[in-house]
Order: C-alpha cells, then structure tokens, then sequence
DNA sequence: AACACGGGGAA
DNA sequence: TTCCCAGTGTT
C-alpha cells in the first residue's frame, strides 16, 4: 500500500504540511465537503487566518464570512471555539483522546488530525476507508451499522501494514485508493495493489458495496422573504439565531419556513419594517438542504433611510453576496434588477434562478 | 440508533 | 436527477 501511494498519490494544497493547525483546518473544511471544493477555500481561508492565534482573535462575523458557501456552519462556530480552546492551552493536543475534547472533533477527525500530524498509528473511518474495508473484507451489513464491523479491521490494517512506520501516509493512502481506485461507481479494480486480496472482487460484488440503509425522504417546505434596500442601494439583512439551521448566518429576513406555501399579505406580518410598499416578485427560488427542500418567495420594497432594527445590519450588495449562505442567496436573482452571482465585475452564469417553472402552481 | 445539519461536483 | 463526499452533535 506504501509502495502503491509513493508511485500514485495526489498531489494536494494539505499534503506534506506538518503544522497541526493546517492539518486541523484541512479535515475540518473536508467533513462531508468534496476535494474539489475545499482546494480554494482552503487557501482562502489560511491567507485571512494563517494560524491558530489569528483565528482565536478573530470576531465571528469574519469567521462566518469566509465560511459562507461551504455548508454545515456548525463546523465555522466549533472551529472558532477550540481555536479559543487551542490558544488558551498554548498549542494542540497530540493524541487522539487530547484532541477529541476539542469541539467540532469527533472519532473521525482525532483520529486523522493525531495519524496525519503526529504519526499516531490510528485509522480515521470516513467514505473511503468504509468502502475500500467493505470490499476488501466483503462485508455485506448496511451502513452506517457496518461500521463497527469495519473500524477494528482498519485499525488491523494499521498495525500489520504499517509497523510503527508512516501512520499518517498509510490513513492517506486509504483515502487516496477509495477517491481513485476504488470509487464509489465502477472501481478500476484492475488499477489496485489489492486487487488479488479483495473479497468482494473475488465474489464480483465490488460494485454493490458498501450496501447502505434507506434514507428518509425529504420533506418540502415555503419561505416567503422581504427584501429591503434603502437609498444607498443597501440590503436589510438579519442575523440568524446561533444554533439549528444556518445557525449564526446572515439572511434576509422573512416569514418561518413551513408546510404551506405563504401568500403576501398572510406572510406581511413578518416583514422587517413596517409600512412598506411590498411587491412580490415572481419566480421561485429552491434549495435542497440535506433533510428537506425549500421553495422561497421574494417580495421586495424601497425603504428610507433607517438605522436597522435590533439584530438586523444594512449591507452592501457586494459584501452579501460573499457573506450569505448559498440556500439564501438563491434568492438574488429574484430581485429587480437582479442581484445575481455576477453582479459585480465578473458576468458569470446565474445559477438555478428557475422561474416559477416545476410543478409550482404558484400563488 | 436516528436525526439535523449545506453545498457542490460527477455520472 | 441522484449519489455521495477526509462527519459531528444532539436526542
């Protein structure tokens, strides 16, 4: 496996760091977010927080904003507290226990953080190991239950492919063979140095592996939002509470996101100011969240020139834009004239601003 | 054990 | 479209 990940290995912005923070930083971006899309933001982010003490001083409102767009911002929050947590104590926990009492890591990223940064030989469990171990080993249990079948397999690995040499290049070989060999579709079984071992190969299951329980299905739901811009062109914008859904995010304020489609005027009570001229724009704005879809609306109005009310900032379009969720920023489009993606300089592609289009019998 | 929690890239 | 990604925290 050593041998196969000299010859093969990707070449990434994390690769071949060997400061803790960097290493953190890199597997945090990495929960559930692909390569691909971490690769920018990664450097993005190292450039406006370059280490572990910048990121404790620095105010939430500048974390969140350089996090917007990448998703699950609980991660943004934890990342901010145990750089607190990290900076107080005078550097990072160098074992796997140390570091799960950081918040935001769990089994998963102690271990990687402790294989990765300080050569513990210990096997981080994430897609890749659990695919690559389910086929190896041919193991047929669903996920995510298969996984206590799998872990002390991985962690076996450990100690007979890498004797106390280069835990943190075998836990990245892994993941490399899962990302390049053994993918989740159509695995170049011929390509892999395991391809004499492997159970599920030798059986021609690999393409079914790792079997995985149902999902629930998704539930939809309808948010109507009130745009209001003051003369200076500005956006009303709110904060969002700390916790649940977007939690500690921007947004542009609105009526709760229900089962029901809202109309205007049942939805007016919600607006941000009152007294204003509201004219729903048409279109339809959606955005599929893990657990549920949402269809918003946009009503829009000119407001004077008010100091925002409690919990609520005037932005500029420019700063919104990079400072809003994505679910949020959806809506743009729908304003007039649109506040699209390229607003500013670059004219890019407006993104899946669909019309009222779909089975949306709107209002 | 089941849910809540984003967003994007690839097939 | 669907799948799934270097998962964590709460209930």
């Amino acid at each position: 496996m050593l041998a196969w990940y000299d010859r093969h290995r990707r070449t990434l912005p994390w690769r071949g760091e060997d400061d803790p923070y960097r290493i953190w930083l890199s597997e945090v971006m990495l929960q559930q977010t692909t390569v691909a899309a971490v690769g920018p933001r990664y450097a993005r982010f190292l450039a406006r927080f370059p280490d572990v003490a910048a990121l404790a001083a620095a105010a939430w409102e500048d974390v969140a904003a350089e996090w917007a767009g990448l998703g699950y911002y609980a991660r943004a929050r934890n990342l901010h507290a145990a750089a607190k947590a990290v900076a107080a104590r005078g550097g990072f926990p160098d074992t796997e226990a140390g570091l799960r009492e950081l918040p935001g890591i769990g089994a998963y990223t102690a271990a990687a953080v402790a294989a990765i940064a300080f050569d513990r030989p210990t096997v981080p469990v994430d897609g890749n190991v659990e695919r690559v171990v389910a086929r190896l080993m041919a193991i047929t249990d669903p996920l995510p239950g298969a996984r206590r079948l799998i872990a002390p397999v991985a962690a076996r690995f450990m100690e007979q492919e890498a004797p106390q040499a280069r835990p943190g290049d075998f836990v990245q070989a892994l993941f490399d063979l899962g990302a390049t060999i053994c993918t989740p579709r159509r695995p170049a079984c011929a390509l892999c140095p395991w391809r004499e071992d492997c159970r599920a190969r030798q059986e021609g299951i690999q393409e079914s592996l790792p079997a995985k329980a149902p999902k629930a299905a998704r539930k939809l739901r309808h948010g109507l939002h009130f745009l209001a811009r003051d003369p200076a062109g500005r956006l009303l914008l709110r904060h969002r509470p700390p916790e649940g859904l977007l939690g500690g995010m921007l947004e542009i304020p609105g009526a709760p996101w229900r089962e029901e489609p809202w109309s205007l005027d049942e939805a007016l009570p919600h607006a941000p100011l009152p007294g204003l001229a509201w004219a729903l724009r048409p279109g339809l704005a959606r955005h599929g969240f893990t657990h549920m879809d949402l269809d918003m609306r946009l009503a829009e109005a000119a407001a004077p020139a008010l100091p925002a009310p409690e919990g609520m900032v005037w932005m500029t379009p420019e700063a919104a834009l990079t400072a809003l969720p994505t679910a949020i920023r959806r809506l743009l489009p729908l304003a007039d004239p649109p506040l699209a993606e390229g607003a500013g300089a670059v004219a890019s592609d407006p993104p899946r601003a669909r019309g009222a289009r779909r089975r949306g019998t709107s209002p």
